[in-house]
DNA sequence: AGAGCTACCTGAAGGC
DNA sequence: TGCCTTCAGGTAGCTC
């Protein structure tokens, strides 16, 4: 489900319960999600105070006082859920709510904080997956130590882009969504992007002119920051943790749009989809070139 | 090294 | 109603 923005959305819902908490409570509902949970998780984390909550890409860091990192991935279908004590979620306006099914079958890890609030990670589909790493050590960590730039730093410019498409068959859908090349985009946010910069998903990243890499980068930027706005995109799974919708899947100017006129002024091209990488890639034949 | 494919696991949605 | 197929936002790991 997530990718950056929601995954963003997510941490800031979690960041008021969990920052600065001590965890009274661990429990794991079953040994593993993805990949087995790691040795002693529940006695590691119990007792634990959360200094921070921070995210990397699609990664959420809860560095700890004892010197380890809770480091969580939502794959597609993880969500959290907070029941607080206090009223936070009541005072929600009422078209946020979320009717949220009892799903006690796909409740996997449950957090309790000595401040009394429950936060549960559910995940039907089981992609996520939560590791313990010495909070030293999490920078050399295979899934970070090969990542690269955080789209919305400044460390990403176009100078990233013309580094990683630099002699590169592949189309720039691909190359972007490897996150060696810049971390955190997922298939919905890279293809609004190459539409906003109006460049073919397909065309050899190589030849690419250099000059169209400025505004790809700032095509990314954009659909990103614009998405972390109104608290991501809600297909099927992904509401923030306190059950509110995000609103960009309304938005989409490409995205799960198949069919339908392309929205750049005065283009006449329909949106079309393609399988690419195993992925749907959706863009406009017309004005994506 | 780079490119392309599959696997992981489950649920939802659509066709018949 | 029910069975079957297809598809899904991510990542890792395999082969050529």
């Amino acid at each position: 489900m997530p990718e950056l923005p929601e995954v963003e959305t997510v941490r800031r819902g979690l960041e008021p319960v969990l920052s600065g908490a001590r965890l009274s409570r661990v429990r794991a509902n079953r040994p593993d999600l993805r990949f087995p949970l790691p040795d002693g998780f529940v006695q590691r984390l119990t007792g634990a105070r959360i200094l921070r909550l921070d995210r990397r890409a699609k990664y959420l860091l809860a560095p700890l006082d004892r010197g380890d990192t809770l480091v969580m991935h939502l794959g597609m279908t993880g969500r959290f859920e907070i029941a607080a004590p206090s009223s936070d979620r009541a005072t929600r306006p009422g078209d946020f709510a979320r009717e949220v099914k009892p799903d006690d079958k796909h409740a996997h890890v449950v957090f309790e904080t000595e401040e009394g609030a429950t936060v549960t990670y559910y995940d039907p589909r089981r992609f996520g997956f939560m590791d313990l790493i010495p909070t030293d050590r999490v920078d050399h960590h295979p899934w970070f130590a090969t990542m690269g730039p955080e789209p919305l730093s400044d460390a990403f410019g176009a100078r990233t882009l013309v580094a990683a498409f630099n002699g590169r068959k592949q189309g720039p859908k691909t190359l972007l969504l490897d996150q060696k090349t810049v971390a955190g985009l997922g298939n919905i946010y890279v293809c609004e992007a190459l539409h906003r910069a109006h460049i073919s998903p397909f065309k050899p990243s190589g030849l690419i002119a250099g000059k169209r890499l400025g505004p790809l980068t700032t095509a990314i930027k954009d659909v990103l920051a614009e998405a972390v706005e109104v608290g991501g995109s809600s297909l099927k799974d992904f509401a923030a943790a306190d059950g509110a919708l995000g609103y960009f899947q309304h938005r989409f100017r490409v995205y799960d749009r198949e069919g339908q006129p392309c929205p750049t002024p005065g283009c006449k091209g329909t949106i079309a989809r393609e399988v690419q990488a195993g992925r749907s890639t959706f863009f406009c034949p017309v004005c994506q070139v």
